[in-house]
DNA sequence: TGTAAAACAGGACGATCATCCTGTTTTGGA
DNA sequence: TCCAAAACAGGATGATCGTCCTGTTTTACA
């Protein structure tokens, strides 16, 4: 019960926002009574930090994290991860945008409380991708880079590619994007490889909403 | 008085958002009676809808398209604005975000109206600066860019690091960003130069809310 | 099996929200 | 000077919001 409710809630609060998402709503689409509900989350503010802080952060972990450090390189990573979601936005047709800064641009400077929260996870995601540079550099790679600029200019660029794409309802931002981090890293790293090839711009179909 | 009225409503939004923003308290802070309100912008979504074409429009074409266009270069430019914008943000001590940014968040999947009056603004955006690397371009230099993947990626860099910096009430993010996008062009331009010292960290005081 | 705590039901509550209404004042052109 | 339109005043209104309250049921453990 506490479960569905958090599902219907993260849900909710990446598609409508917090403040668009009333306690009735969600008591509603979870098929919980009021009574129910505050007895887990006594107030609104308890139940969004219960999401950014089970949720959001797992969501960041599954799809960056995790893939991240499985990766080959921390290049190799990032890369795959922009094409992955890409290929899942279009697919889907429907760009929902990223729960972490979506959630970051609304409730920031709403409350101490959700800033921390959503800071921390965006530390981790930054630290992830640093920390896979630096294990990349023991291995002779990556030596001029240094990791926690790097780390925060893929954050940016994913969080802003995917700001632009949601706002466009268009994957492309995504794909332009990992292209020109590419296309640099390739000169930076001397290798002269063929740019590839100006890809087709998929205009993707309204979803629900 | 209804420049005094989009004059509270732009500042609310960008500090609570739309939702957190009520007509009652854009009333009071204006100094405008109900009906004066009314008669001007007859829904919330009139007056937000003005907001954006006429401020946040007016805000992006202000800090980000007529300093590019008037810079040596598209580089240049995009140094410039964000070494302004991160020195503003460590001396007003506090950061309330990209004013595009945040509302495209909050209400790009709440109307379809909001959505193209903001992904408008993203487009005029991103191509100043693709319109400035095709005129770098006709003096040799640029000449293996892609002017439209370098635009999204410098917005979507500035648009993620605003929202790092935001999240984490600190200027940082985005002198990270830039100086990583630096550091590849340095390396694409095969210059050579050597990296800039590594940055200070502001922590900056917490602000008014 | 007994029992205390946790989980849940369902409605009540005051506050606040956006909008609209009927008047009054101000403005600008004839 | 006249007058119609625009600008503004200020309260009314119904809806919706988040929270809380009193009970009932279920669970977990001794």
């Amino acid at each position: 019960m506490r479960n569905r409710v958090l599902d219907v809630a993260e849900a909710s609060f990446q598609e409508r926002g917090y403040h668009a998402s009333s306690i009735g709503d969600l008591m509603a689409a979870a098929g919980v009574t009021g009574g129910a509900l505050h007895h887990h989350f006594p107030t609104k503010k308890a139940l969004a930090l219960a999401v950014i802080e089970e949720r959001v952060a797992a969501a960041v972990e599954e799809t960056w994290i995790a893939p991240v450090q499985a990766a080959g390189s921390a290049r190799e990573g990032i890369r795959a991860v922009f094409e992955a979601v890409a290929a899942e936005l279009e697919q889907q047709g429907f760009v929902r945008g990223c729960q972490l800064n979506n959630l970051a641009h609304e409730l920031s400077l709403a409350d101490p409380d959700f800033r921390f929260a959503l800071a921390s996870i965006f530390a981790a995601w930054r630290e992830a991708i640093a920390g896979k540079v630096r294990t990349d550099q023991q291995t002779g790679e990556e030596q001029g880079t240094d990791p926690d600029r790097f780390a925060a200019l893929a954050v940016a660029a994913y969080s802003g590619a995917m700001s632009m794409a949601k706002t466009a309802q268009d994957a492309g931002p995504l794909r332009d994007c990992l292209a020109e981090l590419e296309r640099r890293t390739d000169s930076a790293a001397s290798l002269g490889r063929a740019g590839a090839k100006r890809r087709r711009r998929v205009l993707l179909r309204p979803g629900k909403p």
